[in-house]
DNA sequence: TCCATATTTGTAATAATTACAATTTTATAA
DNA sequence: TTATAAAATTGTAATTATTACAAATATGGA
């Protein structure tokens, strides 16, 4: 359950100090898993906190993806989105709806080749594609 | 080999007219398979074509991707990268010197699981780290 | 309460990309 | 060849996500 006093903890793990706007902010990622970009996180929490900035927003995102408590997905080409989920898993984005969609695969079967010396810190999968949904529409 | 005739003839089976422009973009990007952004592109095209225009290479490379000559790499935040090549392989951005280098992997051996009824277009493997030679720089 | 520090806010700057109209080039037919 | 229409290129302005930065506000301890 993501309560209050579970955020709470949770940033305070990631030595993240827990006020209003970053507990809101980690709230709504973490309930609404869909990816959200700035904006979007910024027009939902504004209705909440009418004194908050988009600069804020920015910032707090940053500071969560290097406290490694969210990851970044960047497959939309105009703009980052944002993902609380941390297990390995790959992003598939609806070039109609611009939806981004979960999906699992074997990433411990993958064997890469030509990286010899290379220090990896993050993987990301990404298919680009048409949702079930927007298939139908176009019909 | 990349002749100016065999470049010629490789924009003729994509539907896409030769113009001086389009051929020295497309021998750009596939003599140096430093998967460029469209800056990289135009500051050194600008030495042989003084008239060339930014506005070109953008339109230039957007059409080579729609005709499925090129394919862009959407790894760096700040810009889009192209490539000529055009088989299976992944790319390594290094976060500090921002060189993209190729990979293979066994994309074969991947199983997803997810995305029934998911129409698929394009798929990107994508992993960020340090590259061998800013790994020895930071010592 | 007072003060130092951290956080938030608002505005301006930056930079990649796109929109769009004018100009130039190319192809075609009289 | 010349006239004309279509295609390609160019230059500039607009758009938009992100960052820089300084002022304002909130927080926590002495
Ligand atoms: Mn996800
Ligand atoms: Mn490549
Ligand atoms: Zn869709
Ligand atoms: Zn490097």
């Amino acid at each position: 359950m993501d309560t209050i006093q579970n955020i709470t903890l949770k940033l305070t793990e990631h030595n993240i100090k827990p006020s209003l706007q970053r507990i809101k902010i980690y709230e709504y990622i973490s309930k609404n898993l869909i990816h959200p970009a700035v904006d979007t996180i910024y027009e939902e929490l504004i209705k909440e906190i009418p004194t908050l900035s988009k600069t804020t927003v920015y910032n707090t995102l940053k500071l969560f993806e290097k406290q490694n408590l969210i990851r970044s997905v960047n497959i939309d080409e105009t703009e980052i989105r944002y993902d609380a989920r941390k297990d390995t898993h790959g992003h598939f984005i609806c070039t109609e709806c611009g939806k981004i969609f979960d999906f699992n695969y074997n990433y411990n079967k993958i064997k890469i080749n030509g990286l010899k010396e290379f220090e990896i810190t993050q993987q990301n999968f990404n298919i680009k594609g048409i949702c079930p949904e927007c298939k139908n529409n176009k019909k």
